[in-house]
DNA sequence: GGATGTGTTGTGATCGATAACAACAGTGCG
DNA sequence: CGCACTGTTGTTATCGATCACAACACATCC
């Protein structure tokens, strides 16, 4: 005999008061009195009473926060998803994820029409799309947003993200203080602002030391683009340092490497970018920075909260956390052949 | 000037019509004429109208799926909560995702009652928990509930998963195909159902063939677990197999048996087990088990899409997606030493 | 013609929680 | 005593959508 959920009216009849009183007692009213507060109290516990959400949306305004996601399948999206949950759940909100089925215009806005349709309190994205704004307008005017991307371009959206120029200028420095003439760079897709970040980051400590910066190669993110990429390093005598833009992408050229006989650290030195899990046990154990994307996710979700708890807070400068070089066997001292 | 999101009503005034009939066309009943139908659905979009879930879910059923979860920032969780999300939009529901705190009772009945409380329809669990279903009780008698775990215990509620003990299996027979004596195994956590199928996946294949099974090292899933384990094998002369329950503990692994000059597959053969992104590129290249978790996911939902309409559907038995060995080279013919 | 049925539309109540407002008791003060 | 004030509680309307039911037009059948 399965009765429906106890409602507000159940507590309060149990308690013998208004619902009125038992809503004042859930939303900690200062004006009611102890001996009413533990009446009340105690008839929700003994119901087992449990606030209906969707009510709640229905007349004030909502807990629940979107998080608007390429792809939360991959190592960048889900930690992130991970700090925005575990944020929000610090904070009394739920998570709703929404994936986008392409970056298509379309795509986004549909993805944008489901989160509106369930009158998300915030909005979180983790979108590979340069930060103009224009796509996520839809969303822009109708609920406080937060774009998760370690960039420094102006944005009309508040962003908060990783210190990618730093910490790939960190790694490229680190080559270089290594002995290393020259660092060579196997970039992420052109179109993710971090990735940029990172290249620009790598281009700005070569310069800063002088150096000329060798042609870039650009890569998708995976390792099968790390490969490719670390086949053609592999032809090129004069080689010893290699900075990829993410761990995978570094991982595929370590095997690239290893398979054309050349021995890491021993004749070249490889930095990746991320630290994911495996990168510690990769072969030899990766040099990377290390990029805590839960933070980032926390970070976020306290953005939105206060963009949703004072509508009128002045807009954030970009939040950037920092992100640091973790050295490991996989990167070492230039030794003349 | 920021107007309130439309309502039905507003759109029901354009249209000059009743909100009733709005309703209606929104949920396309049989009823309503041409004329009035094209009349309704033209306003909406002058509009820009959207259904409110709010509001729906608080007269009729909600379209919220909740995914509990361990831990969405694991690769398994999160692969398969992305095939979650894609069924789900695919079906008109959203997903919202609940990390556990930690897997003690109280953190899984606090986890429940924020499904709870927000009213979903219907809740996937992706937990290292054993299925006596006597922790998920509270959830049990509530909303569909499926259980993602590739186990074959008897279970409450119904369970999706991959088939852990036939890829195990797989692995297991490719080694002693290939001429090893025995396999070793890496095992993950006891408590975790899907790494006691895979442990019984070897064993049995193991005692089809006539071999007495080594004793079992026990993991926790990560790369420095499967390092420790690794440099234990290492030192036992005889090894020339070994199956990891998954491909982070097989890249400790590789590692550890790398740093003791063993050569793989040389020497030793190592096989994983999920088939990560990053499997491919290990040095050498992982030959694993091949699981697809988007389709696990999607068949989870599946599953509690049919509980949620049909509510007395019978209990499907234990869904099971297959898991296929992927050969690469980390695995070779035994040599005599 | 009147009874019956079918297709189409509108009215009122409802889900659970909350905000605005009203009511009431008790206190302090002139 | 009566007025203003504060603290506590109840009443009513509301959010947006849907269901049950009623109302009406029109066709069909005896």
């Amino acid at each position: 005999m399965r009765r429906r959920t106890p409602s507000i009216h159940d507590v309060a009849k149990v308690a013998g008061v208004s619902a009125q009183t038992v809503s004042r007692v859930l939303n900690e009213h200062p004006n009611v009195s102890d001996r009413t507060r533990s009446l009340v109290t105690s008839a929700m516990t003994e119901l087992g009473y449990r606030p209906n959400h969707a009510a709640r949306s229905l007349r004030g305004g909502s807990r629940l926060i979107g998080v608007l996601s390429s792809r939360t399948s991959f190592f960048g999206p889900s930690a992130a998803l991970y700090g925005v949950e575990a944020a929000a759940a610090d904070a009394g909100y739920e998570v709703v994820v929404v994936n986008l089925a392409s970056t298509s215009p379309g795509a986004v806005r549909a993805a944008c029409e489901r989160l509106l349709s369930l009158g998300v309190a915030g909005v979180v994205a983790v979108l590979p799309l340069e930060a103009d704004g224009e796509l996520l307008s839809p969303l822009l005017d109708a609920v406080p947003t937060v774009l998760l991307q370690g960039s420094r371009a102006p944005s009309p959206l508040p962003l908060v993200g990783v210190d990618n120029e730093g910490g790939a200028r960190q790694a490229t420095r680190h080559l270089l203080d290594l002995g290393h003439e020259t660092v060579w760079h196997v970039a992420g897709p052109r179109d993710w602002p971090d990735a940029v970040a990172r290249e620009d980051g790598w281009r700005s400590a070569l310069e800063a030391a002088g150096v000329e910066a060798p042609p870039t190669l650009h890569g998708t993110w995976d390792g099968a683009s790390g490969y490719e990429a670390g086949r053609i390093l592999a032809r090129m005598e004069e080689l010893t340092a290699v900075f990829a833009a993410n761990d995978q992408m570094a991982l595929g050229v370590l095997l690239a490497l290893a398979e054309s006989g050349r021995d890491v650290p021993g004749e070249v030195s490889v930095v990746g970018f991320d630290d994911i899990p495996e990168a510690a046990f990769f072969r030899p154990p990766l040099t990377t920075v290390r990029q805590d994307l839960t933070e980032v996710g926390r970070r976020c979700l306290e953005t939105v909260l206060t963009r949703i708890t004072d509508a009128d807070a002045a807009l954030p400068a970009a939040t950037v956390v920092t992100a640091d070089l973790v050295v490991r066997a996989s990167s070492g001292p230039r030794r003349d052949g």
